[in-house]
DNA sequence: GGAGAGGCATAAGCCGATTCTATGAGCCCA
DNA sequence: TGGGCTCATAGAATCGGCTTATGCCTCTCC
């Protein structure tokens, strides 16, 4: 199901809450490098195509209607998406040669490294941060050897001569389909259960995979049984969950949208700790300054 | 600032997501409504801009390469929050003769709604919301009359009909600018301290001011002084706030962001109670059912 | 082994959306 | 009353994206 066209361009609601912040549409034309005609037709043409008075313009400016004060406050959070998205991506193409080199593992690099980067990019424009993600050993020696000034890794290890600090925590979920008979299970499944059920899962090798099989082994003395279907990203495995082949364990940060929207069910897990902490780790001699020390308090703060 | 070029048109990265769902080009231009050479075209604008190989081609289909994994997960972000965007857009152009009509208090409908309508709409795409904001009182009457089938209201009033079910909590916050001297108070702020100082805030009447005004006099026996500055928006607000006008108090679902980002400082009040509980209404008389039931389940898993 | 189907890229032409410059009208202030 | 701010409109040029047509590659199946 594709995005539908009224939002698929922010430019248009970018623009509005330019307005909205500086109180005239040529204020926001100037503000985006384009003319103040421009402007005004490209909101012109938004409030069209919504059918909605967005704008109460007068000769001394322009405020929102009530209507536009509620669709910016929405249009807001979107805009904030897409700087975020735009905060990654621009951070993936400095492999080198820049400012703030920073490794992270993949949990922390798909679903909280965004917003803290479009956060740093606002608190300091001037640093550009280069990032290179890998496993937590990966993570660790780029740390290590200096090719990161910041790491973020997952999971109890340390390797000698590094210092950590908890920024987060991520609990390994055991998700079905809405209708699937443990969905209904109040009390939550045993271990043993788990074991015993074939799962879609990611490959072997994967951070994620390995930790669930290290917990059931350790605390359960149980192993995971064969996958039932082996998917290379976690979007494909709960597309896959959603329509009913089979439960997964996926990381709580991965699926909280899903099961906030209903579409996936969790399901709780007796005498099983799945718990594992994301933590930033830097090197133990340098402590932190400028601007890593500066990501590394966003990181901190948005706990 | 202006949204990046590269992520301001979401329609690309939609149509990425498409092929890492449906394995190929062509199918994702097909669930899009193009010719595959127009989303070949796209994909590879795409890549180009970025200076990024998002895709792993070959004559079986298409597949995400890493860093087009690491990508698409971003992005997905963005377009989930341009498609909530939408969804809150659509309801409120249905302003009547529709299916589900729904009233909500501004603090709803602003921060919550829209997720939960756009996970409305996946849960069942046939349902047309149509939303109408009002103060608490006006939702109240809304439900009451049948004007709406279900509503979002905001504190403890409750009038004879209606039944109610807590489905957020919401705290009145107070926030200041990184450098101000409250933002150092570890012990937090005595309710005096906030009686005396001039704050930013929304005009008189506003629920947020009432409620804030209601809860010092009641609790602590103060009032409000005159404010420094009074300004339509929350976002004004903010914007005021973190240029060092003056301390604010605001929803902590409003400036969660900023919070999380550190371009706000939260500062703890002692002795003053003011959370409030976001409670969904619906007469008494009439069990919730269909959509309004859905429209329940999904405010109350979000929680 | 050859035919067919499905996958992707390229080329050429068309259409439309958006932009710019130029200009006019309304309001405020000195 | 003139200058400066606001916004809207008009007309021309530009740019990008779409569609159709085509070719090549690979896998599968007869």
């Amino acid at each position: 199901m594709p995005l539908p066209r009224q939002v698929s361009d922010l430019s248009p609601y970018d623009l509005l809450l330019s307005v909205a912040r500086l109180g005239s549409v040529g204020a926001a034309a100037r503000a985006h490098g384009i003319t103040q005609p421009a402007a005004s037709a490209r909101l012109s043409s938004l409030e069209r195509r919504l059918g909605l008075a967005l704008l109460q313009r007068t000769t001394q400016g322009s405020r929102l209607t009530a209507h536009g004060a509620l669709v910016a406050d929405w249009a807001r959070t979107a805009v904030d998406a897409a700087a975020a998205l735009d905060a990654g991506i621009t951070s993936l193409l400095r492999s080198s040669g820049s400012r703030l080199p920073v490794a992270a593992s993949l949990t922390v690099a798909e679903y909280l490294l965004p917003r803290w980067l479009a956060a740093l990019h606002v608190a300091s424009p001037q640093t550009a941060v280069a990032l290179t993600t890998g496993n937590s050993e990966d993570v660790a020696a780029a740390v290590l050897t200096g090719d990161a000034e910041v790491g973020f890794v997952e999971g109890p290890e340390l390797p000698e001569g590094l210092r950590a600090r908890t920024v987060a925590r991520d609990t390994l979920t055991v998700i079905v389909a809405p209708g699937h008979p443990w969905s209904r299970r109040r009390s939550g499944i045993e271990p043993r259960e788990l074991s015993a059920m074939p799962l879609v899962s990611r490959e072997q090798g994967s951070g994620t995979r390995r930790y669930l099989e290290h917990a059931l082994t350790r605390q359960a003395g149980a192993s995971l049984a064969q996958p039932l279907l082996e998917l290379s990203s976690t979007t494909a495995i709960k597309s896959a969950v959603i329509e009913g082949v089979a439960p997964a364990v996926l990381s709580s940060l991965a699926v909280a949208g899903e099961l906030a929207a209903g579409t996936l069910r969790r399901v709780p897990i007796s005498g099983l700790a799945l718990a594992r902490e994301l933590r930033l780790v830097h090197p133990a001699g340098r402590p932190l300054v400028g601007p890593a020390q500066d990501l590394a308090a966003i990181a901190t703060r948005a706990q």
